[in-house]
DNA sequence: ATTAACTTTGACCGTTTGGTTAATCTATAT
DNA sequence: ATATAGATTAACCAAACGGTCAAAGTTAAT
């Protein structure tokens, strides 16, 4: 029993994949591209990852996840809707920070072939997720327009307002540079912008002004 | 051998383009497909246009005028705040449900290539424009907070609500289908849905109950 | 009927692409 | 030292790809 090899190959190999993958997207990325930034041959891809299709289907499910579970917090956190509004934008957004061409990534390979978000999304119960939400927050709902009803477009706003300035990130920049604002500058000022906005939004005008 | 079709070759090749180039993006186009879908050889396609970059190129330049061209509204039309905003979002997004695969295409091109995009917005002074919506409101203005600094916020805001969910149609979709809401109705309702929600984000508290 | 210009085609070309193969290398266990 | 099993490589392959070309078809003016 050896087992000794190099575990950084595989793990080499999957970085590099990642990032080529990221840049180009299935159609467009070259095995060759990912064993040049790996630094290995290109047959040495196929003997870790049999095909082409397999290793997307890694870093793809990998990736997936990775920016699904950054939904979690949304229901898992035990805050009040404010704080959790806050509490989402502030981490989401800097998760973002760190990972700017995830969404266009996902977006455009599940657009490309919508089947395969079913395969990552496939265990998640929506609608256990979005009671339990109504649920949790059951004492302080009489103060927020926010039914069962329009939980999806709540819920899909908020998802919105964090990640499209990502997956527009190219025409944002544009716009942007015109004006002279500096879209990490905008990033950075959309954690509280978007929390503020969408809290706004979603208290009741009546409990607006405590006197009313 | 007749050949009856009352539409020009170029067009039908055009067509072809653009559909074959909505699906699967410039890289995963392939030539073959859209001689096969619009009915021709495929050397006809280099006899009308040199090159698939030339193809690409005049099918993306005219998807994107006509997807940029979609915001002018929100610039030209004489309204108030609030009707403006009620008035995008109804004819933006029937405009996007007529073009559903737009958004997503115009994004992952633009990501995967973003000097494209400078091509078509070169000529949009950003700078004037959101100086006059301004000024345009200036009468209006003290009733919301809407301010030149925050102005790059809101207008992102606006945008992601309105294009975000065809962008992500393909997660959507399956998120709603397991608590049995259908995409279509979803989109119809945002219409409503997204104006209110942001006039309610801008209007100042102190205007909205008048009686303060 | 012939010409001339434009349109359309099948066959073909060079390159790129994902993938394979057989040989070589490396490291241990005996 | 040598056998053994996994790791890595250069060279190669067939298919797919974007693109070309010469020939054939089409049309309308002379």
């Amino acid at each position: 029993m050896i087992m000794v090899s190099d575990k950084q190959t595989e793990e080499k190999i999957f970085e590099a994949a990642t990032a080529v993958f990221e840049e180009e997207g299935m159609a467009g990325a070259r095995m060759q591209s990912i064993a040049n930034r790996a630094g290995i041959n290109k047959a040495l891809l196929h003997y870790y990852f049999r095909t082409k299709d397999h290793l997307f289907e890694a870093v793809f499910t990998k990736l997936a996840k990775k920016m699904f579970h950054k939904f979690n917090p949304i229901f898992e956190e035990n805050l009040s809707i404010e704080e959790k509004i806050r509490f989402f934008f502030r981490e989401h957004i800097s998760f973002l920070q760190q990972n700017p061409k995830l969404p266009g990534f996902i977006l455009n390979e599940i657009s490309h072939n919508p089947e395969r978000v079913k395969k990552v999304l496939k265990n998640v119960d929506f609608k256990d997720l979005w009671k339990s939400i109504i649920k949790h927050h059951k004492d302080e709902l009489h103060k927020y327009n926010l039914t069962e009803e329009n939980l999806p477009q709540v819920m899909t706003t908020i998802a919105s307002l964090s990640v499209f300035p990502f997956a527009a990130r190219g025409i944002f920049e544009v716009a942007f540079n015109n004006i002279g604002i500096d879209f990490d500058k905008y990033i950075e000022a959309r954690k509280d912008f978007a929390a503020e906005f969408v809290i706004k939004a979603l208290k009741k005008t009546s409990e607006v002004l405590p006197d009313k």
